[in-house]
Order: structure tokens, then C-alpha cells, then sequence
DNA sequence: GTCTATAGGCAGATAGAC
DNA sequence: GTCTATCTGCCTATAGAC
């Protein structure tokens, strides 16, 4: 791995941890490149403009969300994809009781912003949509796996918001065995 | 009323537009002012920093959720109370399209930061969710209105959540229907 | 009470030596 | 490719005339 792509990587890898902690509009490139380690003048180098890191970032997370996915579709059980997905919220339950949901964090933010990073950002939460979509429909749910989708996505994202305004984890964990449960019935 | 009153009411309206909007950490006092018609340098006459005026904004937005619960309060209808809750998120659907919930928004930006104003952001939710509990509460719901009303607003943020990302109210419409319809057989 | 002018600091972005 | 120094502009906040 060349030095170009390890200090562009560790820029995206700062510039996501401090986007998610933080928030994208507080963060700057100063403390991006000092969490990096690299000088700031450099970061202009790999990036353009604060912009065009923040795109990495989206791309990053993308990548990170399809090898989840990835990991999860090897399941022999159509179910426990499902569940996989929802436990995975567990996991990261105190992350997010910290500073909110990586993904829904950056939408909330980026979608108050116009042109290509709203755009950008919207995808990514429409490819969550789409594999649970495509989970609910290898249960055979046919025509109502969108909106079965729909109600797995937002209600994880309505309480990882609690969670985070609470600061509590208890929130994702008690909702996240509520939707499991759930998912036997539907 | 006083001018003092009337330019101080001007000022904590255009802040609470603003950071709907475009997110409180975006805007600045120099747009507050301009919204509001008065002088930058007027501003510190009424507020002694930018942190009070979000504390101001917050205390606003509480006194606004007080209102709409007082108004359904009056409701005899038991259902009808939390239908008229429900029913308020797809009148503001357009508005949730382009700029998310205007709570949900300030919780999710001012949970990040510390002290007084994450908690002061948090109390406005609880309100929130305690008078859902209360109306579950006179349903005869007992020990269950606690998660009854987690489930009503967690799931009425998150597909806020959506709603903007999406930029499209069908999302709040939808999902509002089938919780008029959840709301019959919990 | 009101408003202009501006201090002081920090942001994004660039120049140019090495 | 790398890094220091710095430009330019905007932000919060203040000073002080009226």
C-alpha cells in the first residue's frame, strides 16, 4: 500500500470518527489533519475542498455497510439476517447513546445542505432499505416488504434519536428485542 | 407590549426558523439578526451569547408543545387526543421534507455538545413522551404506556428521519396511517 | 435602548520552499 | 509528495457614540 493511499485513507478514518462524535458542520479540517497526523496544508493534496472529504466519508461508510451486509447474506437463515441486522444496533448501542447513529447523524446533517452530498447521503440509507427490503421478501412477504422495510428502518432510527437524547443504551436495547420479536409475527 | 419584548421575541423567532432550517450550528447571529431585522450589535443587548439564545430558542419550543397538548387535552375522545398528535406530523410533512422534525432536529444537533444544552434539548423530548404516556395511561394501558409511547415517538422520529433524507412527506403520510390504525389495536 | 465599527480569533483554502 | 507560513473572509463578541 503506497503512502498516498495510507495517509487519504487515515484522513477519511479521522474525518469519519470526528463527523460521527462531533457532527460534519462542526468539525474541522484542522482537527481532521490532527487526528490523522498529517500537517494541514497537506490534506489539500488528497482533497480538494472539505467537500469533496466529506464524500470520501459517504463512500467510506457505503463500502462499510455492504460488507455488513455482505457478512450477513452468507446466513443460511432468512430470519436471522434480519436479526443480525437489528443486533447489530446492539452492539453499538453505547456508540450511539454517545454521539447518535454513524448513519443517521449524517443524514440528518447533509440532508439540510443542497446539491450532491444530500443526494450522496440519501443513497446510502436508501441501500439499508433496499436489503431489508430484499430480506423481507425472501420471507416470502411479496408486496408488503417495502412498507416492512420501512418499519424496521425507521423505528431503529427513532431509538437510536431516543438514545442518543437520553444518553441511555437501554433505548436501543429493550426497542431492538421488541422489533425481534416482531419479526416472528409479521 | 414593550419593544423590549417585541425585538426579543423577534430575535428567538428567527433563531428558531434558522436552526430548523439550516441546523443550529450553521447559523450564525449575523443571520438570526438580519431574519429578525435588527442590528448585530443590538443582539447582546438582549442575549449574552449565542448558547442563551438556543437556550431561549429551546425554552420556546417548549412553550409551543405545551400549547398543542393543552389544545388536544381538551379532546373527550381518549384516541382522539394521541390521533391529533399524529395527525399534527402530516400537517407539517412539507416542512419535515426539506427540514426534518423541528425537534427531532435539535435533539439529534445538541445532544453532541455538553452541558446545560443537551439537557435542556432532552427535557422537551421527555415532555413529549410523558404526555403519550399519559394518554395511554387513560386508555387503561397501565404498565405497558411506557412502551407504547417509546414505540409512538420513536417510530414518528424516525420515519421524520426519512422523511427529509427522502425529501418526500409520503414517507410521514404513510407511516402516520398505520399508526392511526396501531393505535386501535394496542 | 440602539446601532456602527471593529477587535480578536479561527475557519477554509493557497503559495511556494523543500 | 510534503509541510510551513499565510491570505482572506467570516464568526462571536465588545467598545463606545448617540
Amino acid at each position: 500500500m503506497s503512502k498516498r493511499t495510507d495517509k487519504r485513507a487515515r484522513l477519511i478514518e479521522a474525518a469519519d470518527k470526528l463527523f460521527h462524535e462531533q457532527g460534519v458542520n462542526i468539525t474541522t479540517l484542522a482537527n481532521i489533519a490532527s487526528l490523522a497526523d498529517v500537517p494541514l496544508g497537506n490534506v489539500y493534496y488528497y482533497f480538494k475542498s472539505k467537500e469533496s472529504i466529506i464524500l470520501a466519508v459517504i463512500e467510506q461508510r457505503r463500502k462499510l455497510i455492504q460488507q455488513q451486509f455482505a457478512s450477513w447474506d452468507v446466513l443460511d437463515n432468512n430470519k436471522g439476517r434480519l436479526r443480525s441486522f437489528i443486533e447489530h444496533f446492539v452492539t453499538t448501542s453505547p456508540q450511539t447513546a454517545s454521539y447518535g447513529d454513524a448513519l443517521g447523524s449524517l443524514c440528518q446533517e447533509l440532508s439540510k445542505q443542497t446539491g450532491e452530498i444530500a443526494l450522496a447521503a440519501s443513497t446510502l440509507l436508501k441501500e439499508v432499505l433496499n436489503w431489508c427490503e430484499t430480506q423481507f421478501k425472501a420471507l416470502g412477504k411479496g408486496e408488503k416488504s417495502e412498507t416492512l422495510a420501512l418499519n424496521l428502518v425507521s423505528s431503529l432510527q427513532g431509538i437510536s434519536l431516543l438514545t442518543l437524547t437520553f444518553k441511555d443504551p437501554k433505548y436501543l436495547e429493550k426497542q431492538s428485542q421488541t422489533l425481534i420479536q416482531w419479526l416472528e409475527t409479521v
